[in-house]
DNA sequence: TTGCCTTTTGGAACCGGTTCCGAGGGCTGA
DNA sequence: TCAGCCCTCGGAACCGGTTCCAAAAGGCAA
């Protein structure tokens, strides 16, 4: 029903190809006929069919992100970024929210396969073994964000320091005076995998190493991601014999779940237990957590930069990005009360 | 270079439309045959090309989805919802995420149009003058979510009914005995947008005349949505001299707000300020905060199922689905102190 | 005026599917 | 044996763009 370039060629008595010219603002058409195809097309409220326009070009023109989505605010400011960069380029995006297995393996496969995208991002998915061969053997560039693995190296990728973030966090609670710091996370099992949450407990490490604190192996805990997960974990550490003054939390709202299991135990944040998350959220502020901020936002636009680039020049140079942190101090961290 | 359908013919030894039909699970092919064009498939790795497939087909199999999108938890709630239908079907989901007042426009012609999707979901966004013909003369299924406007009633929308939330949120607050109550919300400048904030507004009136109220217009306040806006139309409430005890905002975002402002003043909740919000976003649980819930979820997803089968048979009468809203009772309401 | 080069133009072929028409083969019944 | 019907199959035409080649038109010099 709507109007083809056919049309427009007919009406302004011209050749397909001119038309098609036109549209693509090649220079070799006469300005007269430019007028005329130009008035056509106003004319018709003419617009080019995108699909047909992808099948001749022979590029889908739009790039997939993945993502755990919509369960994290992280994520979702990450995708805001991801979104506003795309929109105003001629790529359209789609989104794989990955909130199950079969869905991520599924979704994974999709998005780095040709014919249905023509790059893809992959966000906060710390990688599996079979994953990294997915990854290997993607068929269109891949951008990674927020995602860390030795494996990976080798592909453009947006990052920040997570092991200086842990450090920054742990010092900031030693410089409070806090000697009793423990440190709840997600899961990492495998050896071989370097996640956010794994680097951050490194640098956790890393900060007690140096101030000669030795590290306590009841005092960190690991399970599924979540406030609810991170609450119970927290009761565990709280209800010990002799118990963390302070607690670092690999997300915020891990760190939030904390804050609800000293809740329930009558411990008064920041009096009886300090608390610091990772992210700086947008409910961080109002919580008044402290915390370490990474730009999420920017990491997301930072990302379909590279991805870009990557698909407009496959042989140039792949980039890595590393993007600052900044510990940002509120109201859940103070000095530990004399013990 | 990937294997196209007259590979897989030439492979197996048959036509072109023997092959197309296989992929489609037409009958009419024999089981032999079949098998023949499944093997090259699987030894070609074949798999169809979607976007030739739309070209031919005529569809984009493409459905958008306009939104305020990331800045509000209560869409993202949403927009999970429909992500998740949308998976599984045949459709891609592209989504409009609209922050700006120029985006909104170029969206909303966008999204409105064949050739960019087959059908569109407008998600929270209250509807202008002029946005009302855009909706009119859309080419294509629209699915309003959470939007409601007498002038849109022809078209199949998922809502609740804010009225009565705007009542249910006031007529706790009176039950518990306050008989000051504030409200807060978005503007709603224009007396022909019934926006859900107006609608809850309505029902705030209601419940205060049920109870023989009067409505103190120095209370209800209006502003920019966001945390911080809400939270200095609160400040101005709670100086009053004779202030209310407490208040019923229009989002739980709008309500965190509020409670910020409380603490700034001093003010205990749910001691000197009673606070309701409405939506009940995952962090309201966490603040333990008195909100209206309402289905965001299942809002998004039974938009998509309206939107699919509007898009499957046109002809088929549109339907208007309301979903439940239900009163959850926490932390920051209680009794007003004796005055 | 003619020859040659450059600019502009027309349209066939192509991208990779779907659909539809007509053909071929097998089976049934007379 | 043959007509008639049904089932299966092949491939041309089509969807609406882009690209490339060849041809036409225009410009300039001799």
């Amino acid at each position: 029903m709507p109007a083809t370039i056919r049309d427009v060629a007919r009406i302004a008595g011209v050749g397909l190809g001119t038309v098609s010219r036109v549209i693509n603002n090649s220079p070799q058409v006469s300005a007269a006929t430019r007028q005329r195809v130009l008035a056509a097309i106003e004319a018709l409220d003419y617009r080019p069919s995108p699909i047909a326009r992808r099948l001749s070009l022979g590029k889908t023109l739009t790039i997939g992100a993945i993502a755990p989505f919509f369960t994290r605010p992280a994520i979702v400011e990450r995708l805001r970024g991801v979104e506003l960069a795309i929109a105003g380029t001629e790529y359209d995006l789609l989104v794989f929210n990955v909130e199950s297995m079969e869905r991520r393996d599924a979704a994974l496969l999709e998005v780095t396969r040709r014919q249905r995208v023509d790059g893809a991002l992959v966000i906060s998915m710390p990688p599996r073994e079979c994953d990294l061969q997915t990854l290997q053997s993607a068929e269109i560039p891949v951008v990674l964000i927020d995602v860390n693995n030795p494996a990976l190296d080798s592909f453009p990728r947006v990052t920040v320091d997570d092991q200086l973030g842990g450090r920054r966090a742990t010092q900031h609670l030693i410089d409070l005076g806090h000697r009793r710091i423990g440190y709840i996370s997600d899961p990492f099992d495998d050896p071989f995998l370097y996640t956010a949450s794994r680097m951050r407990f490194l640098g956790y490490c890393q900060a007690l190493e140096e101030a000669g604190i030795p590290l306590e192996d009841a005092w960190h805990r690991h399970g599924q991601h979540g406030r609810y997960e991170a609450g119970q974990l927290a009761l565990e550490l709280l209800q010990m014999d002799r118990r963390p003054t302070a607690i670092f939390a690999a997300s915020d709202t891990q760190a939030i779940g904390v804050m609800e299991a000293a809740r329930k135990l009558g411990l008064d944040v920041p009096g009886d237990l300090s608390v610091v998350g990772y992210d700086d959220i947008e409910i961080a502020e109002y919580v008044g957590l402290t915390t370490i901020r990474q730009p999420l936002f920017e990491s997301g636009a930072e990302g379909v930069r590279l991805l870009l680039q990557a698909i407009e020049e496959p042989q140039a140079a792949m980039a890595a990005v590393e993007l600052p942190i900044e510990l940002i101090v509120r109201r859940t961290t103070a000095p530990p009360r004399a013990v």
